[in-house]
DNA sequence: GGAATGATAGTCT
DNA sequence: GACTATCATTCCG
């Protein structure tokens, strides 16, 4: 390319995009065997990977909320197995991708071994590649702020089209997936763990965890000092 | 800046 | 028939 304006975020991009073309910091089903709070710990920091055509849309996890299996009256697991829920119940690693409020998607992945329920919601992303295609996908200008393209779990999937029709059950760690979660080596500063959002049962459980003052966390537009960071 | 509210459809009782 | 792991808009201060 020609190169006329390099920026540090456009060498971070460059450096993911050669990580998402290589087979590199591809993650294993075991990253996800473990119980959801330790793995909803864990994907903070990692790359969010949707490959739309020829193009690459990535983000980085900055904020993810654990829902534990029947004992958790606020997971969806908690009724039992049915046909709406029966990925978290699956393999470890696959998308658990469900319709909800009749007007948006959330994105999770399944932990726990297979037959164990247990899931990571993936609340909020910092945009590092393709945010023009992502802000085209949310009906916004391509000039719309980042951090309106991907602050919450609705938000996200509307930005990386991610459709239950398309996504759900597909599997994260298979390198020829259009839509994966990989490492590229980064390590988020210190992860700040707080009650669950949105939810009426087990509201007060400390099973949220985000990149404490990142201003790219759902619904942080201005309650973090000033929106810096 | 911050709280309240309506939209909208799949899923379960 | 009643929910709901949300978002954008509207109003109020």
């Amino acid at each position: 390319m020609d190169s006329t304006l390099v920026s540090p975020k456009s060498r971070e991009v460059e450096k993911s995009i050669s990580r998402a073309n290589s087979d590199l910091g591809t993650l294993l089903p075991e990253f996800y065997l473990d119980p959801p709070d330790v793995v909803a710990r864990r994907l903070v920091g990692k790359l969010l990977l949707r490959r739309l055509q020829a193009e690459f849309l990535i983000g980085r996890i900055v904020e993810t909320e654990a829902y534990l299996g029947q004992d958790d009256p606020a997971a969806h697991a908690f009724a039992g197995q049915t046909s709406r829920n029966q990925v978290i119940f699956g393999p470890p690693g696959r998308a658990y991708v469900y319709f909800i409020y009749g007007v948006h998607y959330c994105l999770n992945v399944s932990c726990e071994p297979e037959g164990k329920a247990g899931c990571v919601l993936i609340r909020a992303l910092k945009p590092i590649a393709g945010l023009a295609t992502m802000a085209a996908l949310r009906k916004l200008p391509a000039d719309a702020q980042p951090r309106l393209l991907t602050s919450g779990p609705g938000k996200l999937c509307q930005a990386l089209a991610i459709r239950r029709e398309t996504h759900n059950g597909m599997d994260l760690t298979n390198p020829d997936s259009d839509l994966q979660i990989r490492s590229d080596g980064y390590k988020p500063g210190h992860i700040a763990v707080t009650p669950r959002i949105g939810i009426s049962k087990a509201s007060h459980l400390p099973l949220r965890f985000h990149v404490e003052g990142n201003r790219f966390v759902s619904g942080a537009s201005s309650r973090i000092d000033g929106g810096r960071r």
